[in-house]
DNA sequence: CTGAAAGCGCTTACAG
DNA sequence: CTGAAAGCGCTTACAG
């Protein structure tokens, strides 16, 4: 049970100052080769390590960087993560995880936690409850407190911060063109997530490649009951040939309904889904889908918000960095 | 852009000394009700917040807690941090996540750097690859340095530390019993972590509940391929009545070479299988699963954690902590 | 009731 | 080349 041994005790140890102890073991030009040798050789022995909270202090920063995850158990946000930390490790920084369960209230309480300056920088995406009320006074508190704030996936809320993003309005519209590449003309959308920001975004690109607006077709609805309800009157009264859905919910219950109904995919429909690698490929048959690249979107995260702390972003001005989606087909678009 | 103001600068507009601030901050009975309220009013003016990583040097203590994940994109991973963040919250504490990826190189630079004293405490569930190498120094390191150490999940390993995990055996026992009293005779059983702790007790319970070990009929590898192979086999060749499986990959597996095969679930086979709710619940059918309770296995780690830093546990000795799995019935088990 | 001082563990400009 | 001193922002025992 060796408990930490500090500057003080090493110099003490070597009879020499603490000045001493710390110039050699950051191989300062000061410092003699033999006192450093004779230092750093303590040092090792005794497996010498900088108390990290002293540093800190010190340097007045912590090293630490705020993530705000509206919600871990979906899996692309999981991976977000795992991209930033493995982009943090490279620069020996943390990653202090928050989860705000797409909660206002507990958004707020954990960015007013944060301006007590426990972190270097936050990167956040903005909880669905927060979008709806429109209210981020506590992300401007953060700006306030000269926190820099990198907003990441739930980008196009006009706030003023760096942003990091997925070209959400091109994938739906690429995949729509996709369909109607191969002929398709009966294409629907189904979303839970038509009032939030990405989601209109997504509907956006669908619209945008069809023929003209009043060729939508769509299900959209927060109730789950009632997108049921829409999605299937697509599926079996629209009887449309292919469906794009903007996220996990609608997919999921897309596939259901077909089954229910003896809908054969891909043979009677084509599907696609805003959903990870994780469950598309697990599905029966495995479902198409915009892969999102997570990771690489974690650790351009990191990387943004390094550079606005190394001062290498004009201040004012603000970063938007958008990620290109790829379009993986697996069985349920098969012609 | 108000840049954070500090106790001295307080107590310079205040013109009294900064531990009469100090104290006042803290309610201290030293200090006069008048001067306590004016020094109040002047701090939550401009939003006084006390530096904490000041603060923690101060206590020695960093408010903080290493959190060791060796696969976010396994959601029951991500559940169980879900269940960590809440409960560190109600203690303001804060969670660093690591990421592992299974590999032991990795965990042992995380701990490496945890031993400097970065956290209060560790939670880990151990790599895979460290489980099979069987070396577990870097885990004394970090007892050695006095820094508490919580394994969870994973925890038949034999090492010295607090640990929280699941009935693992019993859970398979259970279900095996399940499937004897409903009549069945030939059950199954797949597995791609039979090397690991955790699928070992699986096994382990799967046999006792049968009639005699030579019942068992077992695929296991950790070879996709080869897994499947064997998989198939079970299922066409020795045509059971029942699969577990014991993760995931075996799940998922063995329902896609039952559609395949065109072998209906659950009228043909009944499956159960050790996967997260999320994607049990939409697959089709629906797959009966062993439900882990994953936040709250999250909490209790943190509660044992912090129990142990409170120093109400007898040091030497070690606590362990079982949560009862639950088995949920969804389709794929129907009778 | 208030304040000066020591100290948490470190870094670094400055003096010698 | 080495060390004393100041300081990062805070807390708290002690003196007055």
């Amino acid at each position: 049970m060796k408990s930490k041994i500090t500057l003080k005790e090493l110099a003490k140890l070597l009879n020499v100052s603490i000045s001493t102890v710390s110039k050699a073991l950051h191989d300062s030009s000061e410092i003699s080769p033999k006192t450093a040798k004779r230092v750093k050789e303590l040092a090792s022995l005794h497996n010498y390590r900088p108390n990290p909270v002293a540093v800190n202090l010190k340097k007045s920063r912590t090293g630490t960087i705020g993530v705000v995850i509206p919600n871990i158990s979906n899996s692309f946000f999981a991976r977000v993560l795992s991209g930033m930390e493995a982009e943090a490790q490279k620069h020996d920084q943390q990653i202090i995880t928050y989860i705000s369960n797409e909660s206002f209230e507990r958004e707020k309480q954990i960015c007013d936690m944060l301006t007590s300056g426990m972190v270097d920088g936050v990167l956040i995406a903005v909880s669905e409850e927060t979008q709806k009320k429109q209210q981020y006074d506590h992300l401007f508190a953060l700006l306030d407190y000269d926190i820099p704030v990198v907003i990441y996936d739930r980008i196009n809320l006009g706030l003023p911060a760096d942003k990091i993003g997925v070209d959400d309005e091109k994938s739906f519209f690429d995949a729509t063109k996709f369909f109607r590449a191969k002929g398709l003309e009966k294409i629907g959308l189904a979303s839970a997530i038509h009032h939030v920001g990405i989601g209109q975004l997504r509907i956006k690109g669908y619209k945008k490649a069809l023929k003209d607006e009043g060729a939508a077709m769509m299900a959209t609805s927060t109730k789950p009951d009632d997108l049921k309800k829409k999605i299937r009157d697509l599926i079996t009264e629209k009887k449309i040939e292919a469906l794009l859905c903007t996220d996990f919910e609608s997919a999921i219950m897309a596939t259901r309904i077909a089954y229910e109904e003896k809908i054969n995919i891909p043979e009677d429909l084509k599907l696609i889904g805003y959903i990870s690698r994780e469950i598309a490929e697990f599905l029966t048959p495995s479902l198409s889908y915009i892969e999102q690249h997570p990771q690489e979107l974690g650790s351009n995260a990191i990387e943004i918000l390094n550079n606005r702390l190394d001062g290498k972003y004009e201040s004012g001005k603000f970063e938007e960095k958008i990620i290109a989606t790829t379009l993986i087909h697996l069985e349920s678009t098969k012609f």
